[in-house]
DNA sequence: TATAGAATTGACGTAAACGTAAGGGTGCAG
DNA sequence: CTGCACCCTTACGTTTACGTCAATTCTATA
């Protein structure tokens, strides 16, 4: 049941093997088109992220897992953990109207924009004392030749 | 060679006992003055940051371990590892001028600025990510009974 | 003297998301 | 038949800064 070989991988775009128009791709293809490494991919499917099919023990990856892998990066972009990202889309239901999973994602996003803006004040904050640090020890280099209120001891 | 008795030890701001204003204090006050654990002095000591006088087995804190542990501190907040902070103060050289650690301060501050700055463009972008998917989620849920375009596979 | 409070060393545990190496299989171009 | 190019599973390693026991010791105070 081979259905996309190596060597014609490349020129596969869109073969039409068993159903129409499944388009399913391997790992290494799936790797390149999202820039991840197949480790990580590996990874996700063994955390509960991932389902791709099998031929026979090769993983053969579906559309419904390129929107999925698209909504873990978009997690993992904006700091979620791939747990948080499992429980949202382990609510995901085909057949309702996700409102749970919605309302899930919603709270859990708005803890993480919180998180974000509080990291985003301490970076800011850091930058500051950094800079402020930073025109002390100019300061002393400049100086360098007076009496030593030095840096450490 | 009895210096500072855990009773007395709140009275005892400027005891002077062996030497003059010595000040030495034990690793509880330490840690209540400075707000971290008796785990992390001891882990700084072991990581070579800190390096206490001994009474016995006791630690006993010298106004230079004061010194040392805020800049510690005052690094770990900017975003230095332990390990930069400790490059940094090996170097410092109580009879020179400490151009050399000067140099490699601010060299190492420069590299960490840029990662901050770095740090805070990505926090940025993740919020307006973040927000805008959180706009979407909320235009779903306002349309819960319309045709769902949903979020997940 | 009994007890509570402080200190000591030693050493395993934790978190997160993979990296990396080992050992092995499949299939096709040459 | 050889050699690649891919693919697989298993499983230990990495990073950083401590947390969390465990077992023991010391000492001041009631």
């Amino acid at each position: 049941m081979k259905l996309v070989s190596p060597g014609e991988a490349a020129a596969n775009t869109n073969d039409m093997s068993d159903k129409a128009g499944e388009d399913l791709v391997r790992i290494g293809e799936m790797a390149k088109k999202y820039g991840v490494t197949l480790r990580t991919l590996r990874f996700y499917e063994d955390k509960g992220l991932l389902n791709p099919q099998r031929d026979g023990s090769t993983r053969l990856y579906t559309r419904r897992d390129k929107a999925r892998l698209k909504l873990i990066l978009l997690g993992r972009k904006v700091g979620f953990s791939l747990r948080d990202v499992k429980q949202m889309m382990d609510l995901y239901d085909p057949s309702g109207s996700n409102t749970k999973q919605l309302r899930l994602t919603l709270d859990k996003s708005e803890k993480q924009l919180a998180r974000l803006q509080k990291q985003r004040a301490l970076i800011d904050d850091a930058i500051n004392e950094l800079s402020n640090s930073m025109a002390a020890v100019r300061q002393m280099l400049s100086e360098r030749s007076a009496p030593q209120a030095s840096v450490a001891g």
